[in-house]
DNA sequence: GTCACATTTGAGTGATCACTCAAATTATAC
DNA sequence: GTATAATTTGAGTGATCACTCAAATGTGAC
């Protein structure tokens, strides 16, 4: 037939998330896109067919590594609850190779896209929501083992949790010391072992 | 002398400061400011020096509205545990003009700038710190007057607290519904309720 | 009415934006 | 070895970016 791709298309779709996780859309010209991936414009579009297409690539990719760390760190755990709040707590000792993604790339692309119905702010709309959903399935699991009272509204918890993360994510981006950090943590997770209704 | 001024300056700011806090300073271009403020690229420039430097001078203005409005409600406060909880149970109530206007304009600035050192970053930093400085002030007050125990770190409950707002903002940009967004907010005000130690 | 000058104007600056495509390159088929 | 075709290349596209400045405008002093 022909020639193989000279490149490895998905260590470049690595590359351009991080750039893009780190720079946002706007703000990440072609140009940065061309020295990141080594690879020319053409490639670029032969390969992804535009910088939008590319981001949203991008951006799935984010989600479902997001994702497939946060099932491995849950799915197994004897504890849902316990392994809910450690997940939490254990956050501010991760520092991210670039202090520009500390924050959620998804949080970010939502305050960052213009237009409320531009089709990559829907992306990252619907990937917040099904990150919902998994923790909300969580604190499902956590009820019926019995950890929470059996009238718990896991949806309610799901979202007071999920703000939590976001809010965590913000503050280390913005810098916030480690000390204060932990303690923030430490007060989010608590509230959540909290209501436990069983001895752990 | 000469002419004066035919545009109002501090209403030329705050249409910067509408547009710059919807879009964000890279997705806003000077045609954008342009029509906005009705003025031309040179009276920009004349009365403003720059894009960054009219952004900045936004920036402030947002601080200082938001510093007002916070003030007004909570200095003649007779319980400031009661005050603060109630800013935040009421917030999902008032819908902003723009539903890009709902996240707070100092974390979509912080999110949404590229270089950790970058001086807009800087800005923004300085007035998140004054926004806690001011919490924690009111959560001294409420220490004094005997509602939450003589060892709070209230520090800690300002840092605390100032995440709950920065993540409601955020649910509220986001679009979640308005009965989700009550209970949430509802969540966030009980947990400082809760911290009392005489009755309200 | 006329002058002096602060201010506005808006076409135009070079730079950079996302993107294209004809030509060069290189792997495979035979 | 040669032909074929998939892929890369990178100069170049028109559009838009933030920004400038000489000329037009309008105001107050006298």
């Amino acid at each position: 037939m022909a020639r193989a791709h000279p490149y490895d298309r998905d260590a470049a779709l690595d590359a351009a998330m991080t750039l893009f996780w780190a720079k946002g859309y706007h703000a990440t010209s072609l140009k940065d896109l061309e020295s990141a991936l080594s690879m020319k414009p053409g490639s670029i579009y032969a390969a992804f067919s535009s910088k939008e297409a590319l981001f949203r690539a991008a951006l799935e990719k984010y989600f479902t590594t997001m994702n497939r760390a946060l099932r491995s760190d849950l799915d197994d755990a004897e504890s849902p609850l316990a392994a809910l709040a450690g997940y939490i707590r254990v956050m501010p000792r991760s520092a991210p190779d670039n202090p520009q993604q500390a924050a959620c790339m998804l949080v970010k692309t939502l305050l960052g896209i213009t237009s409320a119905d531009d089709i990559i702010a829907d992306d990252a709309r619907q990937y917040l929501d099904r990150m919902l959903a998994e923790f909300e399935a969580q604190f499902e699991r956590s009820k019926r083992l019995g950890e929470l009272p059996a009238d718990t509204d896991c949806r309610r918890l799901a979202r007071r949790y999920q703000s939590d993360i976001s809010a965590l994510k913000i503050e280390m981006h913005r810098g916030t010391d480690a000390d204060e950090l932990a303690a923030l943590a430490d007060d989010m997770a608590s509230q959540f072992e909290a209501l436990r209704v069983t001895p752990a």
